[in-house]
Order: C-alpha cells, then structure tokens, then sequence
DNA sequence: TTTTGAGTTGTTCGA
DNA sequence: GTCGAACAACTCAAA
C-alpha cells in the first residue's frame, strides 16, 4: 500500500482493496520531491505532512504494522522496494497534479513491466474529473451546472469504514521521519501551527464533528467573518486525504442539515474543490498559465517593494494585512480574507497572481495545486468562470462589513489595539487626537497605506479594459 | 444548428 | 441611510 495524500485508514479504497486480497500488506510513504519540480511542497505544508505521517505511523502501530518512509524519486524508490520485500502488487490512490499523473502512470508501466500488479483508485475525490462531461463531452467550465450535474448523476456511495481484517506486516527500515527534514530547525518558525492545529485522521474527524454540532447551521452567514469561528478548517485535512470528501458528505447528511442554508452552503465548497480538481485535470496549465489567454497581456507594473509589503502584512490596509499576518502566523486564512487580500495583490499592487499563488503555496498549511490554482485565477479575473473584472474589493469597505467590530483586525495587527470599530479599517481617516489616544503613530508604528485604493481601483479598470478585446 | 438563459463571494452612484 | 441600476460583453450549457 503506498499512502500518498490519502493519510487514513477509513474510506481508503486502496487500503480496502489491499486488504480485501488477504495477503500481508506493506504500507510505505515516499517523500518525492524531485518530480513535483517548481511544485515542490512548501514549508507550512512539509510541517503538516511529518505530523500527519506521524500520526498514520501510531494508528498502523496499534494494527501491527507500521509506515516504511522513503525518500526520492518513486519511480526509482517503488520498484526498488517491490524488489527488496518480493511484494507481488502495489495499490494506492489517485493523484490529479500533472507531475503525479506523469509519475505514476511511469511507476504503473515499470511494475507492470516487471510482472507486478499495480492498481490505482479514488480516495480524493466524490466523482473523477473524466467521469462528469457535459452533454457535449466537454468538461465543465462553469461551476454551478458543474454542481448541479455532480449532485444528480454522482452522489457519493456510502464511506467505507476501516478495513475489517487488515493483515499488516511491517516493511523494511526506511528513513527515520525526523531524517526527512519536513520540520523547521532554525529558526523554528511553527510554533503558531502547533497551537492552532492536529495533523491526523482523528483530529479531521473530531473537527467535522464539531463543526456539524456547533457551526454549520449558521453557516451561511458566519462563514463570512473572519473574527468569528465559523468555518470548519477542514481544509488541511482534506488536502492530505486525513478525511475524505465522501466521509464530510455522509456526515452532514446524518446531520439532518444537508438541506439547510448552512448545510447546503457547506457542501457546495465541497463542490468547489471538485471542481478545481475538475479543472485541473482538464487544463494542466491550470496553476502556471492564464486560463484565459488575453491576460497574457496584462502589464503587471508592481514590484519588490510591494510584494514584500504584501506578504509581510505591512500594505497599511488593516484587513488585507490581519489576513496576511494570520497566515505568516497560523498556516491558514480565512476564505473570506484570502479573497480581499487576493484582490489586493492583483488590483491594487498590479501583481501578477502567480507570485500571490506562489506565497500561499509556501505558507498554506492547506496548500493544494488545484484550490490554490483555480482560486488564484478566479480572483485575477483570468479563470475559468472568474469574477467579473469590476468586481474589485475595496478593503475598508470589505472590513466594515465582515469584521464589523475590529476584532479580527486587533487579534492581528495588536499596534492598532486601541483603535475603536469607526477608524480601525481605515486608520489614516482617524484625526490626531483619535490616533494620539489609540498610541497610534501613522508611518512608525504602522505604515500609511502603500497605495490610494480608489486611483488604484481606477487604473485596474483601465487595465482591464485594454486586454479586453480579442480573446 | 440555433436559441436562450445564466453566470460564488462587489462597488459606486444617484435618486 | 437605503435601494436599485449600471458596470460589458462573452461564453457556457442545455433545450
């Protein structure tokens, strides 16, 4: 069994299919950071990756087995360990990034070649990207006849629980985790993931359960403020298949809540990571090219100095810079955030989208290729059904609106602590005594706004409007 | 083949 | 303060 990004136990079909045929089971994990090449895993989402693999290693543990971790190349590193142990056959589940598809359909044509059996299954996703055509064999480029289509031709079958019998043996000695050098050493950067997360199939779970008992029947509307917990942040554990898109399925639908506006608002986000898997097995570029090719001539004017303020929480806009922040901090942002701080970069700062996909790929503990991708694209405008070009957030009016008391703000920014709820989405609108009481110096403290969003507001939409034409 | 209806998440302006 | 319209035109998906 080679686990991949499907860290769990129940609802693997790859595990169940293994253990189905009775034979003693090997699990291995390859750490394989040589064919993703640019797409190599970031830094928050290594951190993740040894926790999780830690956890997955305890619970094959307690079944008598235990995970054999290996690094390199696997099309070099499975055949040499199906070599090694004389196992007869190799299962796992699908991956859809184009370098995995490429890989994998490499190590399938080496073991078959070689007389072994290989077999691939789908632990990621409710309905395989080729398995959801329009009626013109196209795939989906629009996400609610996407959705509506999943839901009526593809609903998910029951999960599957742990396999009943699992005769797991141990393989051979691969690669301590600590020697695979996932964690920061110096300097320790990630004492703010420890304190907000659980790696693990467990904490997926008891997450899911918590947010279907406390949240999600007010979903619909506290989804949207950042200073409130109202989200599952089942994000990371759905990346690396610690919980299955199947499982978070059944369960709302046990919940009696599937058909509320909460229910229903949560499982459509579902819908959209189908979807941005959807896409991007259909469109590889997905993540590296324009969907639309006309933004090919966008002229990105902004720089360095921007970028670095951008990412360093420091643009002087206190919404895009709290969401900047918590995600330097916590590994993670809130959705809402992502999109205003996503606007800014692009519409404000004039940066191109792939250096803001290139940061959150780095940063997000819930990185993943066809979310960060499709999101990205969608924000730019240069997508596949992106936001309409004059849709550009304004952050003032973006942080009266979702954070209306300044809560998120302050937890974030702490030098704007003193500002009241009127001034704290636009502090230099605050007049010098207001400032001089909150212990707010402006430019030293924290910074003036690095742009004039209306100005900038304009010029995007002239930008815009010059790429318009001829598709 | 042609037609028709529709399309995640917003902002601004003027009445 | 509130509300509706304008912001473009295009492409998608299905009838």
């Amino acid at each position: 069994m080679w686990f991949r990004q499907d860290l769990r136990l129940g609802d693997n079909p790859a595990l169940l299919a293994a253990a189905a045929t009775g034979a003693p089971v090997i699990c291995a994990y390859v750490l394989d950071d040589v064919s993703p090449g640019v797409w190599k895993r970031g830094g928050a989402s290594r951190w993740w990756l040894h926790h999780s693999l830690a956890s997955l290693d305890r619970d094959l543990k307690r079944q008598g087995g235990a995970l054999t971790l290996l690094a390199g190349d696997a099309r070099d590193v499975i055949p040499a360990l199906v070599r090694k142990t004389g196992a007869r056959a190799v299962y796992w589940n699908r991956r859809y990034e184009p370098w995995a598809r490429t890989r994998d359909e490499a190590v399938k044509r080496t073991l078959k070649q070689g007389g072994i059996e290989a077999r691939s299954f789908n632990g990621s996703l409710i309905v395989e990207p080729w398995d959801i055509p329009t009626k013109t064999g196209a795939p989906y480029k629009v996400f609610t006849p996407f959705w509506k289509a999943l839901q009526a031709g593809h609903a998910p079958s029951e999960p599957a629980g742990r396999p009943a019998r699992l005769n797991l043996i141990k393989g051979p000695h691969g690669d301590a985790l600590e020697d695979l050098d996932l964690l920061p050493q110096s300097p320790d950067w990630a004492g703010g993931l420890r304190e907000h997360w659980t790696p693990g199939e467990e904490a997926a779970h008891d997450r899911l359960a918590g947010f279907i008992a406390n949240r999600i029947e007010a979903y619909a509307g506290t989804r949207n403020l950042p200073g409130r917990h109202g989200t599952s942040r089942l994000s990371p554990h759905l990346h690396f298949g610690e919980i299955s898109p199947r499982q978070v399925w059944h369960r709302v639908r046990q919940s009696g809540l599937a058909a509320s506006d909460g229910g229903r608002t949560y499982l459509s986000e579902i819908g959209w990571r189908e979807f941005s898997y959807n896409l991007l097995y259909h469109f590889p570029d997905l993540p590296d090219a324009n969907f639309q090719p006309r933004f090919d001539r966008f002229e990105w004017t902004g720089g360095p100095a921007q970028l670095k303020a951008w990412t360093r929480g420091q643009t002087g806009y206190p919404i895009v810079d709290a969401g900047m922040r918590e995600l330097w901090r916590t590994g993670w942002m809130h959705n809402r955030v992502r999109m205003i701080a996503a606007s800014f970069l692009v519409k404000d700062l004039f940066i191109d989208w792939r250096q803001g996909e290139a940061w959150f790929w780095d940063t997000l503990v819930d990185a993943d290729l066809a979310s960060n991708a499709a999101s990205w694209q969608w924000s730019a405008g240069s997508g596949a059904d992106a936001a309409p070009y004059f849709r550009i957030f304004n952050p003032v009016t973006q942080g009266e609106k979702f954070d209306p008391d300044g809560d998120y703000v302050r937890k974030w920014i702490p030098e704007l602590h003193g500002l009241g709820a009127k001034q704290i989405h636009a502090p230099w609108t605050a007049d010098s005594a207001e400032l001089a009481r909150a212990g707010v110096r402006l430019g030293t403290d924290y910074p003036e706004p690095v742009v004039d969003h209306a100005e900038a507001r304009k010029a995007a939409l002239a930008a815009f409007e010059k790429i318009k034409d001829a598709a």
